[in-house]
DNA sequence: TTCCGACAGTGGGGTCGCAAT
DNA sequence: ATTGCGACCCCACTATCGGAA
């Protein structure tokens, strides 16, 4: 970075369920790369885990023209806006300079955008201890919105309602937070909270996968039926206790079985043991990924009142 | 006392780059 | 040329522990 502004790491935020409180304000959780952006006379952007971002993305190298005040350090998402909607997998796709000179690889490639949702230093200062609806005026007033900036909007405390309407536009969730609170650089406290869009489906266990230390059961390959055809959905190898993980193990074990219900792709799994397609089980994510995959799945609990022919692809949203 | 936050550890879906095969 | 692996990104979650509320 060209000036001596101080790396900073980003506040975090808890989960939380939607409320209302009129000590909040609540804006849109953005799903891309959370990232700080230091604008003096260059651009430089950090990741959360303040590695050097700027290079992947050569469309935000302008983005101290946008602003005043500067040294500036801004508070955001990069995100790759697909019909107006943030689309992580294509942010993701998004390849390193080396690629992105193969020019049919970036005529492709969507430009990504920064949402700034905080302002953490002005005139080369601090203004982290100031309260974040200050900060927020602050941001509106040096920021010049562009195709490559945005400002994150919100609205005061009608949490429930804002996290509704959001749930139907179909994005991830809604980031609530305290109007006094000052900026705390690397702390999770409930001054943010974020409240996130949760899906939930049954699916057929097809089988389980190995774990490592102190995981027998790693993960339960998942499958859903489609047509006459069970489908492979992912693996889901979070939502279990210690007990349920041994529970588990002892009811796979009565419905093993040689073959797969599926056709397993070679290298997918670590050392997979097969069951008969009669276990259903519940499971929440965020979104199915291209590859209709599930995203941040965790397991929920078996499901004996449900028949796994109930388990459809149909059932399973977005 | 209860609860919260930090940490470590395990698991998921991805992409990229590099070294071994 | 293919494959495997680690380092990143996004996470969910369990289990512990010490200190704040």
């Amino acid at each position: 970075m060209s000036t001596n502004l101080p790396k900073i790491k980003p506040m975090l935020a808890i989960q939380a369920d939607p409320f209302n409180s009129d000590d909040y304000l609540y804006e849109i959780k953005w799903d891309g790369y959370r990232a700080l952006a230091y604008l003096d006379e260059q651009t430089t952007i950090l990741s959360r885990n303040l590695l050097d971002l700027t290079e992947r993305f050569p469309e935000l190298l302008h983005l101290h023209n946008k602003v005043s005040g500067k040294p500036v350090i801004l508070d955001g998402e990069i995100v790759v806006l697909d019909e107006g909607k943030p689309s992580f997998s294509k942010l993701q796709s998004r390849g390193k300079i080396s690629d992105i000179l193969k020019v049919k690889r970036m005529s492709k490639q969507i430009p990504a955008t920064f949402i700034a949702f905080d302002v953490l230093y002005k005139d080369g200062e601090s203004i982290m201890n100031q309260p974040l609806e200050l900060r927020k005026k602050d941001l509106e007033r040096i920021v010049e919105h562009g195709s490559d900036i945005i400002v994150s909007q919100y609205v005061y405390g009608s949490g429930i309602q804002f996290s509704e309407a959001v749930r139907r536009i179909g994005l991830e969730g809604v980031m609530a937070k305290r109007l006094d609170s000052p900026y705390i650089s690397g702390k999770r406290s409930n001054a943010w909270r974020k409240i996130r869009n949760i899906r939930s489906a049954e699916f057929v266990i097809a089988g389980w996968d190995r774990g490592e230390g102190q995981r027998k059961l790693g993960s339960l390959v998942l499958v859903a039926y489609d047509q006459g055809q069970w489908v492979y959905m992912g693996k889901v190898g979070t939502g279990f206790t210690r007990d349920e993980e041994i529970n588990l193990l002892t009811i796979l074990n009565q419905v093993k079985t040689d073959t797969a219900v599926f056709n397993p792709v070679k290298g997918e799994f670590r050392a997979p043991v097969w069951v008969k397609p009669v276990l259903v089980c519940e499971v929440n994510y965020t979104e199915l990924s291209p590859d209709g995959r599930l995203r941040h799945p965790s397991y929920k609990g078996l499901r004996e009142d449900k028949k796994p022919e109930e388990c459809t692809i149909k059932q399973v949203e977005k």
